[in-house]
RNA sequence: GCUCCAGUGGCGGAAUCGGUAGACGCGUUGGACUUAAAAUCCAAUUGGGUGAAUAGCUCAGUGCCAGUUCAAGUCUGGCCUGGAGCACCA
């Protein structure tokens, strides 16, 4: 055995033979239980990055682990490969997204296979080709033949930058989430998935996600964003039978009513506008239309608004008051309409206060019954100035308040949410075609699922400007209807790339059917997802999406299950000098030059070792050259003893002391590693315990001159467990050491290692002996010592005499195995 | 503003149940080997006090202030700082 690690090589060499054998592929027939371990599959944007390579060691380490550990595992690997950038290389370069997006996939995939990740290949999943394609296309179908998808006008955001609509999960900070540009409010005619239908479900189910960390379903909770409030109607005092219905958490404050905001774009606002007025909220609402979306939502700016003339009556004691619009008021939440009180909400205070408007106050502090010249009051209180209500807990009137307006006919309960559907289509070229066409005679009607997938054309221009290059092909638009036969037109938008990813898990289960996509037993068997690991960006976009797709694929029949991911992992990101690696700040570290320099072993050692999973990761030289010397270290550890480790060592009870102390050090790295591992995958620590475990074989071994039998046999068993434990991480080096020790098989296919519980610990134990709390000696003593025979060992140290001398001894405390504690005044 | 998370040496971080704070590593310092270097190995490394001492002893110490407890990094209450998400959602 060569006594220096030569990475490169040995990683080659075994890369290929993996590959020649089909070590990694999955079987669907087996007996053991099954195991699905999936990392987020990536945008093929050119190269790997360390983000990449920290999220798929991860999980290809758990994957092994597991597979060790006797499942069945299933651990693919994919391509979200449709998107903008494609488009915009192709923009750029003159050439087509398919080829820079295949150029891509091709120098990517040859970079995962360096890093020596187990994926079992014949899986592959590339959402951009036609065999994937038309199977969104097929979803898209059953979903509209449900109703779950529908085509609207409705203000949508519209990204000028890169010419196309987004969806409001896409719209960050009313910039555009990928380019960062201003979005601007459009109305047109878009394509819609009805994921409200499914707000409930999807709230209600956050809690059967036990494996899921809170910070993503609290995240998902706000984004679905469930409140419980009432629905009130007032009658327009100026216009016969015209109804101003509001939505309100807040029944319990009607009677402080003192005047009602419309959103500009409300519907009716025209009629609703006295012709004295007219001029001053037409200009009002073209401005609000001009404004941006950031100016808009921006919470610091002045609340403005101009009164429409006409007034409202409240049912519930007669009073009326005027009706103003303001653009604080929100067409596309609850009515568009909102009541103002401005004694108890701080909107309506600050826009009360600013154009004189009226305030009564009808929710009295009990602490405090001061009135609200100040501030609003929002806290809860007793009604006042309230009619039949007076004197009730507000908690209370606001059902009290509600179950009046229902009696009365100008009311009902309503519950309400944030989350609005899913807008998924995309004015660009590389996405999947939505499949439909429309007739002048029979409208909007689905492509024959026999006529799918409807492929992208070829004959495109990718270099016009605003508007989308597949409306630029002479051939695809135009089409025949297929219900009556005549000329139609294909829709030309695409669906949002989001659409892709919401089933791609699904297709790992059965990549290749042609007939369907997936196979509902196979589906049922491999799925839900046991372990999903990514990164936190896709909280609320993707895991929403997927969790959807899922309730909604249930519920056409195609599946048995309702949630995709058991268990979620979100890794924290890669920096470097503290902040995000990215080309703009230059701070970022090319995985190539690290599995050239260190080799891949390396790059997985370290990126699993200074942080636990879910926390950012510093990336520093140091480290990794770290990582590196400590592989050399184990690498010498074999090599140098290579001639007296044997495959086939037995160990004979009983063992001289130092030994047994060796090999009860193996025990506890064994267990303590599989509880790491097990544990939310603390790896870090994982990690720390390889190299305790070589410290302590090192150290045991410096004091043998003179090996025994007996000692070969203890340093066979300590080397050989410290291999199979690293096998999961240092893939490379642990599958050359293991045969260079003599071994036929793959130290990938040993199974994990067991402990034995009775030698995972030491063979004496220290007893920490305090007074008053405070550590003041540590005593060697037999494990079997009683709590009585603890206690007297350690009032009898000669330390403890001293310090006890003439105190008065008011309690011992005796933790077993542990921990004495004197209490002494 | 609301919601959530996190604060431990020079740094990354460790510490199942409340029970030896600082594992493991990085960095730094000193030493061994070497003509020299690289590599490797050994030792020290929370701060203060006392001390010739790298011996011993001692005090303080896990963002701050209280509390519960024989015992608090860990539990409770209140604050401070940093980060993330949502943000005029009525």
């Amino acid at each position: 055995m060569k006594q220096s690690y030569f990475p490169q090589e040995i990683e080659k060499k075994w890369q290929k033979i993996w590959e020649e054998s089909g070590a990694f592929k999955t079987s669907d027939d087996s007996e053991k239980p099954k195991y699905y371990a999936l990392s987020m599959f990536p945008y093929p944007s050119g190269k790997l990055h360390m983000g990449h390579v920290r999220n798929y060691t991860i999980t290809d380490v758990i994957a092994r682990f597991k597979k060790a550990q006797g499942y069945n595992v299933l651990h693919p690997m994919g391509w979200d490969s449709f998107g903008l950038p494609a488009e915009n290389a192709a923009m750029k370069h003159g050439a087509d997204p398919e080829t820079w997006t295949d150029e891509n996939i091709a120098y990517m995939t040859k970079q995962l296979k360096m890093l020596g990740l187990s994926y079992d290949w014949d899986r592959e999943v590339t959402t951009c080709k036609p065999d994937y394609y038309k199977w969104t296309q097929w979803l898209f179908l059953q979903l509209y033949k449900k109703g779950l998808a529908y085509k609207k006008e409705a203000a949508v955001n519209w990204c000028e930058n890169c010419a196309t609509v987004l969806a409001n999960e896409q719209v960050i900070d009313g910039k555009c989430w990928r380019c960062d540009g201003e979005v601007e409010k459009k109305y047109l005619s878009q394509w819609f998935l009805k994921i409200t239908d499914y707000a409930d479900v999807l709230l209600k189910d956050l809690d059967k996600l036990k494996g899921w960390g809170d910070n993503v379903k609290i995240m998902q909770e706000n984004w679905i964003g469930k409140s419980h409030g009432a629905i009130i109607k007032f009658k327009v005092k100026e216009i016969e039978g015209l109804e101003v219905p509001v939505y309100t958490t807040r029944p319990d404050t009607v009677y402080g009513i003192t005047y009602l905001v419309v959103a500009p774009e409300y519907k009716d606002i025209e009629k609703l506008t006295t012709p004295e007025n007219k001029a001053k909220v037409e200009e009002y609402r073209a401005n609000a239309r001009k404004m941006s979306e950031i100016e808009r939502l921006s919470t610091d700016r002045v609340k403005t608004g101009v009164p429409l003339g006409t007034h409202c009556i409240n049912p519930f004691n007669g009073e009326e008051f005027p009706l103003w619009t303001a653009d604080y008021a929100l067409v596309e939440y609850g009515t568009g309409a909102v009541m103002a009180v401005p004694t108890h909400d701080t909107r309506d205070f600050d826009f009360a206060k600013k154009y004189n408007l009226p305030m009564k106050v009808v929710i009295e502090n009990p602490s405090n019954p001061s009135d609200c010249k100040n501030e609003a009051y929002t806290e809860p209180g007793i009604l006042v100035n309230s009619g039949e209500f007076n004197g009730m807990k507000n908690d209370d009137a606001k059902k009290a308040i509600t179950e009046k307006a229902v009696k009365e006919g100008y009311g009902e309960f309503k519950t309400q949410y944030r989350l609005r559907d899913w807008l998924i289509s995309r004015q660009r070229y590389w996405g999947a075609p939505i499949p439909v066409v429309y007739c002048d005679k029979c409208g909007i009607v689905p492509v024959d699922e026999k006529d799918l997938p409807v492929m992208l054309p070829k004959d495109v221009d990718f270099s016009v400007v605003g508007k989308s290059p597949i409306t630029t092909s002479k051939t695809f638009a135009q089409t025949t209807c297929p219900h009556c036969g005549g000329p139609a037109r294909r829709e030309t938008d695409t669906m949002d790339t989001f659409v892709c990813s919401s089933w791609y898990y699904l297709r790992y289960s059965d990549a290749k059917n042609s007939e369907k996509p997936f196979d509902r037993n196979l589906a049922n068997k491999w799925l839900p997802v046991d372990q999903y690991v990514g990164g936190i960006e896709h909280a609320i976009l993707h895991l929403l999406y997927s969790r959807f797709f899922t309730k909604a694929l249930r519920d056409l029949g195609l599946l048995d299950f309702d949630e995709p991911f058991k268990n979620l992992l979100t890794q924290g990101m890669v920096l470097k000098d503290g902040s995000k690696m990215s080309k703009s700040k230059g701070n970022t570290v090319d995985p190539d030059e690290i599995f050239e320099n260190y080799g891949a072993d390396t790059a997985r050692l370290f990126i699993l070792s200074d942080s636990p999973p879910a926390r950012d990761f510093d990336w520093s030289d140091a480290g990794v050259e770290g990582c590196y010397k400590f592989l050399n270290r184990v690498w010498r550890l074999v090599a140098s003893n290579a001639d007296d480790i044997s495959l086939d060592y037995s160990l004979d009870y009983p063992l001289k002391k130092d030994n047994d102390d060796l090999v009860r050090i193996v025990h506890m790295a064994i267990k303590g590693i599989t509880n790491d591992i097990s544990n939310d995958f603390q790896f870090n620590t994982v990690i720390s315990k390889y190299r305790e475990l070589t410290n302590a074989i090192y150290d045991w071994q410096g004091k043998k001159t003179n090996p025994d039998n007996e000692d070969k046999n203890v340093l066979s068993f300590a080397v050989i467990a410290l291999l199979k434990l690293m096998s999961p991480v240092a893939v490379h080096l642990t599958e050359e050491a293991w045969h260079e020790l003599g071994a036929k098989g793959s130290i990938h296919d040993e199974a994990w290692l067991e402990w034995d519980e009775n030698l995972a610990k030491a063979s004496s134990i220290t007893l920490v002996v305090q007074v008053n709390g405070k550590v003041k000696d540590k005593i060697e003593v037999d494990e079997g010592f009683s709590q009585d025979e603890l206690k007297e060992v350690a009032l009898n140290s000669p330390k403890i005499k001293e310090l006890t001398e003439g105190k008065n001894i008011v309690k011992v405390i005796v933790v077993p195995k542990k921990l004495v504690n004197i209490v002494i005044k």
